[in-house]
DNA sequence: GATTTATGTCATGAG
DNA sequence: ATCTCATGACATAAA
């Protein structure tokens, strides 16, 4: 089967994934989370450009995908980079292929039995707010509990559920909670104070930037990084629990019975649960990442599979996500349930196709998750990374130490992806006032109320799908009333009102800034700079500030000198109608007086003949008119004169007048 | 593919 | 000195 890629070779796998679900008698209209694969839909006209795909500068820093397609693979951007020598930290042997491999890697060597993972979970939900730390609720070594807080939750209602369920003890998780929060905020301050340095000494930043990167803990790193680890998971578990939300498909049905478990899996914990029959349906519900529930089938044909890609000497680059997908496909075939799809198409489907499933498409799948869930919205990344036009664009490190704190203020709504943020019909993406939703306390930001935005809970679509999306406030906290921000899902690509960002729109909002373009722009200077003064803004929010005002006035300056200019030419076109129609009138008067001036010559012509014609001169003969004509003299006589004479006295006056002058 | 049109942005000068 | 405005020039996307 040949495959097209229409969206650049790395694009391509998204047909990929387009063909392989609609193999399995899925359809795109009808399968919102296959929108949320598709890639970005080209730039419109009218429409400002997208901020991560400039015209005037290369993409190659931008994880996220230029109109032509996505990054270049060789270029490692500084979040790659980040992920990377986390995975050397943790002494993971790792050939970095691909990004996704990249992050895959990273997910599964953190996910190893070392607490740490636990621990950034719960910092995870600590970071936004979830001070009773419901979201470690779950087990202090169960790696589940690191997600997120509705899968945590989720995690929780199943162990309140059942009778079996390990009690933690509360003394202890309480202690651990603590401590999880104190480690949470010194990483926040620790991040803070980074780029604060970074802000001081750019330069230095950008020389010793890596040295410096380094030195810091590799647990900051890690707990910084962290979150995004959260949304793979949610994210695929989100696209299989909307394949399960087919009602002909139920995977509820389906069972991974006689898949044997992984030998030497690295999430011990899942595989003691001896879940092998575990129920595809409750795999999912359980929060399991799809490289943890993939790993348990060694044996069958989906081994066969892992051996036969490209990365089958790394034992670590076998967790690449096409194998969990593969597998996942062909955990559903062996229960024969997506029995309605075609034979000839399923089989590519099951095996076939996913061999050709190439690493890119986990890229765009991976790198979406990384920077739509994590808080690195593409919008930011690309900003951060590229700003190719901005007067003061940051440092590489100011910008990963921004992204890194945004991913500490953004990580509450992380976790809210399940399907619901799929579905940009029912969670429309609002941007009202301020584009940046930046707080100097960003943590005021980070507690939403996902049910209040879109009311997903009461959406009939989503009800099939028990995930359990409450978040976790602190007693005393209130859900904001305000404009909640929306979780960083994909949805956003396919948002009209995002869409229509401007690019400065877009900065703003990256380096959020807390007032809107519009404030910013038509604001008189005396309240800006009160405004500027009142929000403790780093040198380079309020340069963006600037910048913005003086783009957007020049903007309308230009719209207005155009529209001057346009005016101007219009009313010329208008005085030159009138002045020719002026001078077609004239023209017209101007034949009248000649027409009368003959007139007057031919009257006055008849009237000289008429009157020589009855004189007489001395001896009686007719007076020739061409020889003789009459001069009124001022007393009112008439003389007829000879015409020489008149001639010669005419000069005659002509020499006196000259010499009078 | 060349051309036209619309728009944003920058540089520059004037007030 | 700073800000605002006007405008030419340029770049780019879309038609």
């Amino acid at each position: 089967m040949k495959l097209l890629k229409p969206w650049g070779s790395a694009g391509g796998g998204l047909l990929h994934l387009a063909l392989l679900l609609s193999s399995a008698g899925l359809r795109e209209d009808r399968d919102l989370s296959l929108l949320l694969l598709l890639p970005p839909r080209p730039r419109l006209r009218h429409e400002p450009p997208v901020l991560g795909c400039p015209t005037r500068s290369a993409c190659a820093l931008s994880p996220f995908p230029a109109p032509g397609g996505w990054g270049r693979p060789d270029t490692v951007t500084p979040l790659e980079g980040l992920l990377l020598r986390e995975v050397r930290a943790l002494g993971v042997p790792f050939i970095p292929h691909t990004r996704v491999d990249a992050w895959l890697v990273h997910s599964v060597a953190t996910g190893d039995a070392d607490g740490t993972h636990e621990l950034l979970g719960a910092a995870a939900s600590s970071a936004v707010g979830d001070g009773s730390g419901q979201a470690a609720a779950g087990g202090g070594g169960d790696p589940r509990t690191a997600h997120s807080s509705p899968v945590a939750a989720v995690e929780e209602q199943k162990a309140a559920e059942e009778p079996t369920a390990q009690v933690r003890d509360a003394d202890g998780r309480a202690s651990q909670e603590n401590e999880i929060l104190r480690e949470s905020e010194a990483v926040y301050h620790s991040i803070q104070h980074e780029e604060e340095s970074a802000l001081e000494n750019p330069q230095q930043q950008n020389d010793g930037g890596e040295s410096k990167r380094s030195d810091t803990p590799d647990w900051k790193a890690e707990k910084a990084v962290e979150p995004s680890k959260l949304d793979t998971h949610i994210f695929l578990c989100g696209g299989l629990q909307l394949l399960s939300s087919q009602p002909e498909y139920s995977l509820e049905s389906i069972s991974l019975e006689g898949i044997p478990p992984c030998p030497g899996s690295m999430n011990q914990s899942l595989n003691s649960s001896a879940h092998y029959n575990t129920i595809f349906n409750q795999v999912i519900s359980h929060d399991v990442n799809l490289h943890e529930a993939m790993l348990l089938c060694p044996n069958n044909t989906l081994t066969d599979s892992v051996a036969r890609t490209s990365h089958a000497q790394e034992p670590f680059l076998q967790l690449n996500s096409h194998i969990n997908l593969e597998q996942a496909l062909a955990a559903i075939n062996l229960t024969g349930s997506l029995q309605p799809v075609d034979n000839r198409t399923r089989n590519l489907t099951n095996l076939d196709l996913l061999y050709d499933l190439d690493g890119n498409m986990f890229d765009e799948i991976t790198l979406m998750s990384l920077a739509t869930e994590v808080g690195f919205d593409p919008v930011e990344v690309s900003q951060l990374f590229e700003e190719p036009d901005c007067d003061s664009g940051p440092s590489s490190s100011h910008k990963s130490t921004s992204m890194i704190k945004s991913n500490s203020s953004h990580s509450t709504y992380n976790g809210a992806l399940g399907s619901n943020s799929y579905l940009p019909s029912l969670c429309h993406y609002e941007l009202e006032g301020a584009v940046g939703g930046y707080s100097p306390e960003p943590s005021k930001f980070c507690h939403m109320d996902h049910r209040n935005k879109c009311g997903f809970h009461e959406d009939l679509a989503c009800q099939h799908i028990f995930h359990n999306h409450t978040y976790h406030l602190h007693p005393g906290e209130q859900e904001p009333t305000s404009e909640p921000r929306k979780s960083h899902t994909i949805s956003r690509y396919l948002d009209d009102t995002e869409r229509t960002l401007s690019r400065d729109e877009q900065r703003a909002k990256a380096l959020h800034i807390p007032f809107s373009v519009d404030e910013i722009v038509h604001m008189p200077v005396d309240s800006l700079n009160n405004m500027l003064s009142r929000y403790n803004l780093t040198d380079l929010q309020v340069s963006l500030i600037r910048d913005i005002r003086r783009r957007g006035k020049n903007k309308v300056a230009a719209q207005n000198c155009r529209k001057r200019k346009l005016d101007i030419i219009v009313n010329l076109d208008d005085d030159v109608c009138n002045l020719q129609a002026k001078k077609e009138a004239l023209k017209r008067e101007q034949a009248q007086y000649y027409k009368a001036i003959d007139i007057m010559k031919q009257k006055l012509h008849d009237l000289y003949c008429d009157v020589l014609s009855r004189l007489r001169d001395d001896q009686g003969r007719p007076v020739n008119p061409s020889q003789y004509e009459l001069q009124c003299s001022h007393d009112g006589t008439v003389l007829i004169v000879p015409k020489e004479l008149v001639t010669s006295n005419h000069k005659k006056e002509a020499r006196k007048g000259k010499r009078e002058d």
